[in-house]
Order: C-alpha cells, then sequence, then structure tokens
DNA sequence: TCTGGGGTCCTAGGACCC
DNA sequence: TCTGGGGTCCTAGGACCC
C-alpha cells in the first residue's frame, strides 16, 4: 500500500523529444501538429515555449499558428518517435521500488512507500533527466487527484506538494475549472447555481449537485471540490475498451460513392488495429462531421461478436445509411467496441479525504 | 482564427418484457 | 378496456482528458 502518490509529467513532452533529435531546435518556436504543413486542416499538437510567447496553443488550427508566427518550426507529429521516448521514461521511472501506473505518453501515476517523497521526486527527476533528456515536473499527493493538480504548480522542472493539509489554502479560492474533470461546460453550469470557487464545490449541498449532474455525476464534483479521491496506483495495465480511425478532409467529400469508400477504408485500418488486439467487436460506430461543423454519431450493435474486416467494413456501411445524407462531409470516423465481459472489474474505488 | 485524433465515462429516453 | 410499475437492453448525446 502506498504512502504517497506521484504525479510525474514531462515537460514539453513532444517539443522536447524534437529538439533531442535535432539539437538546432533548442530556442527556436517548435509547432507539432498534422503533417507539418500550417496550411492544412489540422491544429497544434505541441508549441514549444518559444512559440508560446507568441500565443501560439495546443488545439489552435495549425492555419492560426502560421498567421501568428510564420517563422516558427512547422513539424508533423511522428508517433513512434514519441511512444519511444515515452517506454524509454517509464522504464527509468520503473527502475526505482515503485508501482508506476501510466497515463499516457507523457505521463504516470507514482505510487511508493517512503520517508521522503520529495526527495524521491528529485530522485526521479535527475534519473529521467540522465537517462533520457528529458525535463519533468512532479506533483505529490494524498491521492491521484491532489498529485495531478500539484504537478502543474511545480511546472517546470519543479515539484509541489498537494494534500488535505493545504488543499484548501492553496485550491480554496481558485475557479471549478482547476479541477481536474471540470471543464468549460461544467463550470458554467456551477456557475448558474452560484458555484464559482473551489471551495463553494465543496461546501454546496450533495443532493443539490446529484439533482443537477445525476447520482454519480453530482457526488463525484462534490468530491473534488473537497479534493477527495481514488488512492489505487496500479501498475495493471490498462485493456483498451474501443479502437478507432477518423479522418478529416482537405476538401470535403459530396458524393456518396467517396464517403462509402472512405468509411470502408477507415473500417479496414480499424480492422487491423482489432486483430492485432485479438478479442472480437461487439458494436461498430460511424461518427460523421458534416459542414460546416457539426458531429453525428451513430452505432450498432452487432448480430454476433466478429473480428473479421470484412464484417465490419459491411456494419461500418449499414450504420453509414442510417445517416441523414444531403450535406457536405468534413471528417468521418469508424469505431469498433470489444465486449467488456470476460475483462476483469475494477476495483471499486477508494476515496481518501 | 474555422475548428485533429484517440480514448473513457455518464445520462437519458425509448423499446420491450414481465 | 384501461392501466401499474420495475428491470434490462440499446442508442444518442454530452463532457472530459491527453
Amino acid at each position: 500500500m502506498a504512502d504517497h502518490v506521484l504525479h510525474v509529467d514531462l515537460d514539453q513532452f513532444i517539443a522536447a523529444v524534437e529538439v533531442l533529435r535535432d539539437p538546432s531546435l533548442r530556442g527556436r518556436p517548435v509547432v507539432v501538429g498534422g503533417n507539418g504543413d500550417p496550411t492544412e486542416r489540422a491544429v497544434v499538437a505541441t508549441a514549444s515555449y518559444e512559440a508560446r510567447e507568441f500565443g501560439v496553443r495546443s488545439g489552435m488550427p495549425l492555419r492560426t499558428a502560421f498567421k501568428k508566427l510564420p517563422d516558427a518550426v512547422f513539424l508533423p507529429a511522428d508517433h513512434t518517435l514519441y511512444e519511444s521516448a515515452s517506454a524509454d521514461v517509464m522504464a527509468v521511472l520503473r527502475s526505482f521500488p515503485v508501482v508506476v501506473e501510466v497515463l499516457g505518453w507523457d505521463e504516470a501515476f507514482v505510487g511508493a512507500s517512503v520517508d521522503d517523497p520529495v526527495a524521491l521526486a528529485r530522485s526521479l527527476q535527475e534519473a529521467v533527466l540522465r537517462r533520457t533528456g528529458l525535463h519533468c515536473s512532479v506533483g505529490i499527493g494524498d491521492n491521484k487527484l491532489r498529485a495531478k493538480i500539484a504537478t502543474e504548480f511545480g511546472k517546470p522542472a519543479g515539484v509541489f506538494t498537494l494534500t488535505r493539509d493545504n488543499w484548501v489554502e492553496v485550491m480554496g479560492h481558485r475557479p471549478t475549472s482547476a479541477l481536474w474533470g471540470v471543464g468549460a461546460k461544467t463550470e458554467r453550469k456551477l456557475a448558474e447555481m452560484g458555484l464559482v470557487t473551489v471551495t463553494d464545490l465543496a461546501t454546496a449541498p450533495v443532493g443539490d449537485l446529484a439533482a443537477r449532474f445525476g447520482p454519480r455525476m453530482g457526488p463525484y464534483f462534490h468530491d473534488l471540490g473537497r479534493g477527495a479521491g481514488d488512492t489505487t496506483v496500479s501498475a495493471t495495465p490498462w485493456v483498451v475498451k474501443s479502437r478507432s480511425h477518423e479522418k478529416t478532409f482537405q476538401q470535403d467529400l459530396v458524393s456518396l460513392d467517396d464517403i462509402r469508400r472512405e468509411v470502408v477504408a477507415l473500417a479496414h485500418q480499424v480492422a487491423a488495429d482489432v486483430e492485432a488486439e485479438g478479442r472480437p467487436v461487439v458494436r461498430v460506430g460511424v461518427k460523421v462531421r458534416f459542414v460546416p461543423f457539426f458531429t453525428k454519431v451513430r452505432l450498432m450493435k452487432l448480430p454476433e461478436p466478429t473480428s473479421s474486416a470484412s464484417d465490419l467494413a459491411d456494419a461500418a456501411l449499414v450504420v453509414l445509411d442510417r445517416f441523414d445524407h444531403g450535406r457536405a462531409v468534413r471528417l468521418l470516423g469508424v469505431r469498433a467496441e470489444f465486449s467488456s465481459e470476460n475483462v476483469e472489474p475494477n476495483s471499486s474505488p477508494s476515496t481518501y479525504q
């Protein structure tokens, strides 16, 4: 049982990996996203600190970034390179006597029973830097939520501790969107209830929250306000529940023949992932983003589980037929969902106050 | 400034059965 | 002929995160 939860987050991960590959990029504004062509339909995956100074942000259309900063270095996203760098980092973390739960390419929870978690954090940072050349920040908490939030206060390359002892002092006055799990939409709905700060949320009657957000989300938001959360750090690999591919077209698709052909192509990409996964698919979904920009998803339960590429493509076409066509299409996606049976159930989440 | 791609979880409503 | 509730399955939509 871990006494401390640490959250390790690589600083500027993608940009930093690109600089390692090409040291001449150091100190220059670097923007990674799409195919590296700033005139195409794509968004910024990462902007280096130098690029951020000019207002370039991740999620921003590449065309917008180009207008703000035409002299930046625009690079294509190289997933293979980032996966490899990520694996190196995780291996360094696992070389310590700790439990490592990977959260994504550039972050992980670390569970540890130690007397001095700050010293452990410093050791992790030093080892990651020495063996991979990458800087990271570390949050220390008494649960995952607090550790995750703490990391933001440690950036860049620092360590910050957030526990029940300083939760109210550090977080109480901040907007609810400072919480991991509260986005812009929820922040606005909470504000409509008069709940603006973290302390407002923490002291709101849980019944009011349940009435507004439902029997699970209401109490969940209440817990977030108090900083309560899961303490379990698990090294068990995550079992994926679905596989999908989607594609935004540089020119909108108009002809149904083109649309059908692209759906079949996406279904075959998904089928390749499904085959690699080695588990049959029970539902198939199709996503269509129509012009100008509204998105619909339709799903279908399959008559019986299958991994066959032609079955998946046929199902995707059946689902595609259920859309109202007539508008141009800017994005198509195909998703395959695996059965949730025969997957060990998640251990019941424990909370820590 | 025209808005990616890959995931997860929760909610609500209709259909259907008993 | 009209009318109960409860439970489960399925689908669409919303929200969030990296």
